[in-house]
Formats: C-alpha cells, structure tokens, sequence
DNA sequence: ACAGATTACTAGGACTTCCTACTATCTGCC
DNA sequence: GGCAGATAGTAGGAAGTCCTAGTAATCTGT
C-alpha cells in the first residue's frame, strides 16, 4: 500500500524541474493537506463508536467548557471557523442524538442558545479520553515536533487573522 | 472579526483544566486542521478564476508530470491520497471541461487512462503560476517555518504509511 | 421615534468526499 | 483449460461544508 517513494518529494522535484515558484511554500501545504487528510480520518475512526464525528466533537467540547454550558450558535461559529449554516447542521445531529438543546436567548429573541445536556457532558469526557488515548491522531511524531508544528503554524493563523 | 484571543490557546487552558490528556496532541492536531481550513480556503479563492478546486489542480498537475501525459485512474488516486470514487468525480469534472480525456489502457482493458488536454496543459501552468504567487495560500508565514513544518510533518506521513 | 443597516438563524441547493455494491477483466494456481 | 480471488472503474446514496437568499429581531443615527 504505501508508495516506493515520499510523494511529497517527488512532487517537489518535478515543481523544480517544470521551473515553478514557491515550491517550499507548495511543499509545506501540500504537507499539512496531506496531515490533515491522515488526521481526520484516524479522529472520526476513533469517534465513530461514540456516534461523533470531529466537527460534532469540537462543538460538544466547546459547549462543555463554556460557564453555563450553553453559547449562541453564532458564538460556535466564532470560535470554531465555520460556516453559519454548518453550525446549523452540527447542531441538528447533536440536538436529534440528545446530547445539545435549543434553548431561546434570555434577552436576544434574534438568536439561539445551544445547550448541552447531561449526556453530552458525559460522552464529551469518554470521546475526549478515546482520542486522548491515540494522541489525536499524531501518534508516530515526536514530541519535539508536536511543539514545533504548533508554534510555525501559530504565525499562519495570526496573519490569517484568527486572533 | 479576529477573535480577542489565540483560540487554540484558550482550548489548551480548558483542557488542562479538565484534566485531560495529550494537551499537546490536541494542540498540535487542531492547529493543522485549522491551518488547513485557512490554507484551502485561499488556494480554491486563487484557483476560481480558472474553474478549478484544488483536487481538480493536483489531478491535473500529477498528469501534466507524467511521461505520457496520461495515467490509470488508480494510480491517481493512489498519488493523491483519495478514494477511487473521488477520483471517477474528479476526472468527471475536468473532462467535462475539456481538459483532460479518457482513453482505454492499451493492454488492460479494466483500465482506463485520464490523459491531459492541450487546453489542460495549458491551464495547469497558468494555475500554477497563480498559486505561486500567494505563497500556495503561506502568505504571512516565515520561510523557516515553512521547512520546519514540511520536516516534522513527514515522520506523520510516514508512520501512517504513505511512503 | 423610526428608517436603514446589521445581526441571528435557517431553508434549499451545489459540491466534494466517502461507502457499499456491482460489472468487467485479469492473474495465479490446480 | 478453468476457477477463485484480486483489481479497475462506476452508479447510487449518505454526510458534511459552503453559498445565496429570506425572515425576524436588534441597533444606530438623526
């Protein structure tokens, strides 16, 4: 199954030979769309027996740690980087598994608080200790490398505007 | 619209709080699906003009660096990283836009070859150029976090087996 | 006070990806 | 030769994401 070769590599040879721009820049995003790739689907797989997927996962986990365990779906947007409509949805799965309810705003008749209830406190924790358990998908990378994807990647997301 | 504060940061603080663990698994795993969700969004903005996403602008680019300019689809789903499926959706697509054509494998009749158009050619590298242009959407991101990232990224790659 | 801009959420649709299942073909081994 | 198992591609369907557009409620400036 795996190549003969590092994909990345050999794709990198042939920018350089076509004489292409940017090809440190085209191999680091080819990387990280490519461990992203490796990621999410070692994440569902592990999430899977407790019905969630990652995006499902994120929510709950967000919800779990907010004062009141309940936040405005515009507010999970935020904080997640999605899409309104997408909210929306994985507030629909998590509502119809009764793990989240719709509660009306206390002051804001506009929005929507989503809360979470005491069975999605409950699988949060177990789902969280499951990917605890299989390092969130990185096992095979070195610690020191755990630090030192986080740190680079932090000046991507400033100049992106995350924070 | 950036967010008062890193937002990966605060996650790790919560976590900790609970008590959970591999806090820098999860620090790092988020950070890549976040990069990632940054990186793609830019690099489809650049390539819209040309009527490609990225999936589509890696076929096409795998292709224009074969020897004949043509390959099963197997084996662009292998170099790629996606389901065969994807791959049958893809090659849909691009020849529906007259870039590439399917052709019958010459000895395996179960094969069929997607081999690049004169017009699929000539896109790719105009596309190309593009994205070099915007760093492949690593704008903002210093060139010594840009091997770095590559570096580290690799033993994920390959510990998960793709090379 | 109130019209216009902004914000919160959702419906419907497009797109991409994956999975399962199916047909056609090839390969290896008896 | 010929049959079992592997391999190549596709159809149909589920799921997730985004976009546009629409309704309802709130905020702002004069």
């Amino acid at each position: 199954m795996p190549l003969p070769f590092d994909p990345i590599a050999e794709a990198r040879r042939n920018w350089e030979a076509r004489g292409w721009d940017a090809v440190d820049a085209m191999t680091a995003a080819t990387s990280i769309t490519r461990a992203h790739q490796i990621l999410l689907k070692r994440i569902d797989a592990a999430l899977e027996p407790f019905g969630l997927v990652f995006s499902r996962f994120e929510a709950l986990a967000l919800l779990s740690f907010a004062r009141t365990g309940a936040l405005p779906l515009a507010r999970i947007g935020e904080r997640l980087q999605v899409h309104p409509t997408s909210v929306t949805n994985t507030i629909d799965r998590l509502e119809a598994d009764g793990l989240v309810a719709r509660v009306p705003h206390p002051t804001d008749r506009r929005a929507t608080l989503a809360e979470i209830t005491a069975a999605g406190r409950s699988l949060v924790g177990d789902a969280a200790k499951a990917l605890a358990t299989m390092d969130y998908g990185l096992e095979g990378m070195a610690g020191t490398h755990l630090s030192a994807v986080e740190r680079s990647l932090r000046s991507l997301r400033s100049a992106a505007g995350d924070f």
